[in-house]
DNA sequence: TGCCAGATTGGTAGCGCTAACAATAAAAAG
DNA sequence: CTTTTTATTGTTAGCGCTACCAATCTGGCA
């Protein structure tokens, strides 16, 4: 029987191949690669070679439907900031793509659109689904697959909830933190611009800044403390009041990049300059941050990581669901960074 | 033999048990949810409606399997703008999932990381590579790739090369119908904004703009052209100058979003009010286009859609090489579309 | 020396699907 | 009415991999 050929574009190495390459069965090859113990070094290593010389690479088809564990995961997304989502699907995709998982991307505007969408899902056979922000947040949503019985990993969920797995930062650690570098850099008086007052991470977020605050003794003027909506605009308007006032702040907090961003346009339009008159930082490390000038200092998560490990936890899940083990919330938190870009300076000499 | 349970999340939904519902063979069902013709109207209906009974949905692992077309498909990009990244990905997924591509993806800087990147998918067993601008444009890649033997297609490749296949829009026309707009909208006095020398896109860009004027017999004063660098920086810049002039332009033309954002924001700083007394215009609608305030008017190109195509092309071409059929290059042009927001309006009654 | 536990390896079967061919039924041709 | 063609369906085998169990080989210990 004449086998085709050219398959797999000349890389038809299999893992026959490399286990009569090495003399031994594709059994203990297939061993070797998936890293069980009980394989003597010495043929580990045999193997090894003969996969590097053979440029062997598992076909995850096969992989997948003989170990019965692919899994179909959705991924739901809402207008969430762009450059967020292109990392977000970064993460998501390699993660996927090497464990095997099929995918559906469904987008929706708020938890309305939402049921919709997860009844979508559900009808092609998701297995369990990955919330971005802001629906991470959305306990309307978190409501909706528990009821459809699917297991979900919110990312970036502000929300404390023990009852949802989720991988996130710490909001409040990472605005104190850079309320802290602020003060580190000499500045007293210091504003904040708030988020959109529904979504939780603006909550957390001013706490973080509060907590810096106080803990140096420094005391949070009203008029320091502008509400904005997490759009260029709100913060535009904010940093316009917050500036205006006799006695100006040194350094504005926005807590988005968006409203820093807008916050910066403000400062430029009153003739001040960035970062020698008002030092502006943003949180979450977005296009914007590094597409305006100055580029914005800001809080940056990791989120291509912290959506790969969504996708592994959400496997996890799906596979303790499956050989019924009882449900189990995880809550997985990652480190943040400061990147200090160029809106960021010591406190002008008075 | 016992078998396992609980799989596909309770969706265990085989052909066969299609099959057995309708009461036929499971061929004939592969059959019918292949689209294949020779299958009795009446038994097609039969098989429908049961698929749609049992809710049953294929396993993409067995069928890649199966088909033995499963294909490997890298992706690199090289920092582009993080909005195009993101719709880019969302266009490319979509597509692999369904036609049970896998991906590897690897980012790269400029054409010399590229080689790197390549040969780590080459090694990684890829049969074809679909490229992001701006390496869509770079025949420094084109080259490597060819060398290589790995079939690719571009995405948004403004370089005209018809030995490459590729899915772009017509920038030239694109550029042309935003001036033709916005001399509709009265304008006379338009300036124009350049990209980076090096990118294609640039020059064409430029052209088409150059073309419009031309027809409606307007004269392009060398003052109205500013040479930019794709960055905000560059256009405040150029903005900056370009409204210096005792005699202004009613409207600025910059040949990418961040230039337009910056080109706004040196209006604001001079204290021009957009769109009232100027008009700045964008292409390319990334991010930076809706977050800014006034949101720019701009050039849209489908994106998303355009990755899609770009996957099945390169799957076409893949199956082809396969087969031993010879290359054959193909350019598919997709439509443009012009986005009027709040940064464009009829010219100031003088 | 003989026996057994544990370590290491191999054999078999089958995951869900479809290519290729075989078989049957229906239609057309002679 | 038989033969050929064509339309429709079924059968077999195998894609590349791994779960499961059987086989073999260690060495330790009585």
């Amino acid at each position: 029987m004449a086998r085709k050929l050219g398959r797999r574009g000349g890389n038809i190495v299999t893992i026959h191949d490399v286990a009569r390459h090495v003399g031994v069965s594709p059994m203990t090859v297939s061993r070797v690669i998936n890293g069980e113990k009980n394989v003597r070094e010495e043929t580990r290593a045999k193997v090894m070679a003969s996969v590097e010389a053979l440029n062997y690479s598992p076909n995850l088809a096969a992989r997948s439907l003989a170990t019965q564990d692919s899994a179909r995961i959705g991924l739901l997304y809402s207008n969430p900031s762009v450059a967020f989502l292109s990392e977000f699907l970064l993460g998501i995709l390699s993660e996927s793509s090497q464990s095997g998982a099929q995918l559906l991307i469904e987008s929706c505007e708020g938890p309305e659109g939402a049921t919709v969408a997860l009844e979508k899902m559900k009808a092609g056979g998701c297995d369990g689904v990955i919330l971005s922000p802001p629906l991470s947040d959305s306990t309307r949503v978190a409501k909706i697959l528990k009821d459809m019985n699917l297991p979900f990993v919110g990312v970036a969920m502000a929300r404390p909830d023990t009852t949802v797995s989720c991988v996130t930062i710490d909001d409040f650690k990472a605005a104190k933190a850079m309320t802290r570098r602020l003060i580190e850099l000499g500045h007293r008086r210091i504003a904040f611009i708030k988020g959109h007052p529904n979504a939780y991470a603006s909550q957390i977020r001013y706490d973080g800044f509060l907590a810096a605050m106080a803990k140096s003794g420094l005391e949070v003027d009203d008029n320091f403390v502008g509400q904005g909506y997490f759009t260029y605009r709100s913060g535009f308007d904010a940093a316009e009041r917050l500036l205006s006032h006799k006695d100006k702040p040194t350094a504005i907090f926005a807590s988005n990049d968006d409203m820093a961003a807008g916050a910066v346009a403000a400062a430029h339009r009153i003739g001040l300059d960035v970062p020698d008159q008002v030092t502006v930082v943003g949180f979450d490390d977005t296009a914007m941050a590094s597409s305006v000038w100055p580029e914005l200092t800001t809080v940056r998560q990791p989120i291509s990581d912290m959506a790969g490990l969504a996708v592994r936890l959400l496997l996890d899940q799906i596979r303790a669901y499956r050989m019924g083990k009882p449900f189990e919330a995880v809550r997985e938190v990652r480190d943040f960074s400061l990147i200090e870009r160029q809106s960021s300076a010591e406190i002008p000499e008075a």
